[in-house]
DNA sequence: TCCGATAAAATGCAATATGCATTTAATAGA
DNA sequence: TCTATTAAATGCATATTGCATTTTATCGGA
């Protein structure tokens, strides 16, 4: 039998964030050079560890997370997974909840004023601390699975946004081309969006294109876009 | 200036798992009766702490829990999310990364020798302490959502199965009637089944059908089956 | 041994959806 | 008002899907 079951050696409980953007239309990750032991110096994703006293719940450790580090907020959040082990962190065995943000490269400005944070190119960056590689991969990976049946993607996009753009930013949300057409057919089925009534101020001389917005929350279709 | 980020409280950290199963044709979930408060007496998913001593990762931990708790080994689990906060579980702000299996009822018997251990339908599965109701919710849309897309629901088969009871499986799991030529000739394309070269001893007087397994690992197709 | 019943699996075909090319629409500026 | 340009709609050939029918494999009984 054993004995009862107290929690003798807690693991450390830390939230790892991967911000992802679009930067002249390539995927990027938002990274903050270390400022602290272990592994000062080296660019890493954005973390920190649960705070107890002042959060509920880990959306909100990783909200504060992303306030705090990057002054970053309202950004669309989601949890990705957990990753976890007795080695993936030198001060001892933790548990880190990866959460994604994504965003328009606007929404970001405000930490990328900010000393030692920079915003690099998904495949570019490689090489970082702790498991931070294998956080990246997996956020990638469900931006690529979750993408093809889902809005995720639009969350790239300000408030309103031609069908143009939308279908540029699935294309690069899932890695492939997809026929235009077809994608304006679906996007009008599906009806997850709807026209905001105006109109796109064009550069060039020639037809504007209909902005539309988001429908309702965070829709999962059942067929894919 | 924040002072050094020390790990002031750590969060208690533990694991549940969700133990699906088919019983005639019904999806059902393995529940434990506590034998210890909180919540004595009340059944609820399966877990327990995680182990840093013995567990090099939460993997092992959901392993382990089920070895220990529930007598079983070798099922498909898989990791489903975490759950945290200050109010889920009364002895202390806890986070519990939550898992859940998929296997053939053959593979629970061992489970359900035990004192304590019960299969209920997972309609049936309401009102467990904690925010398991939760954790069950959360399984079942993730089954439903990956098995459009995924082999997922093949985990509830034995080894060799036949295209009639693949058929069956996914109808379960995805919650809708599914044509069977059509499944048929999508399963045959994507192709992550093969044959095994057998054939079903038929029962009654007719064609006997033949027998598949799953090809290589955990496929994930583009496209909705 | 051969026929009937039964379920698996293949086949045929109409209805639907998709990819691609073409046409029409809307705008600014010449 | 004409032209260039991009958005959006339309038309149509081709591919995919849903459904009904036919063929195949098997057992058991006449």
């Amino acid at each position: 039998m054993r004995a009862m079951e107290a929690p003798f050696d807690k693991p450390i409980v830390t939230v790892d964030i991967v911000p992802l953007t679009l930067q002249d239309d390539r995927l990027c990750v938002l990274r903050a050079v270390r400022d602290r032991p272990p592994f000062a110096g080296q660019p890493a994703l954005i973390g920190g560890f649960v705070h107890t006293d002042a959060d509920m719940h880990l959306g909100e450790t990783a909200r504060r997370v992303l306030a705090d580090k990057a002054d970053l907020r309202d950004l669309y959040v989601e949890q990705l997974s957990t990753f976890s082990g007795a080695d993936r962190d030198p001060r001892g065995w933790s548990a880190s909840v990866a959460y994604f943000s994504l965003s328009p490269i606007e929404c970001l400005q405000s930490a990328l004023l900010r000393d030692g944070l920079e915003l690099v190119r998904v495949e570019e960056a490689t090489g970082m601390p702790f498991d931070h590689d294998r956080i990246l991969d997996a956020a990638l990976e469900r931006l690529r699975g979750k993408g093809a049946y889902s809005d995720l993607p639009a969350r790239f996009l300000p408030e309103s946004f031609t069908l143009a753009e939308l279908h540029e930013v699935y294309q690069i949300a899932l890695g492939e081309a997809l026929n235009i057409d077809a994608f304006r057919r679906k996007v009008m089925e599906r009806d997850f969006v709807e026209p905001t009534g105006e109109k796109r101020r064009a550069k060039g001389a020639n037809r504007p294109a209909a902005l539309y917005r988001l429908k309702g929350e965070s829709a999962v279709f059942a067929r894919r876009l």
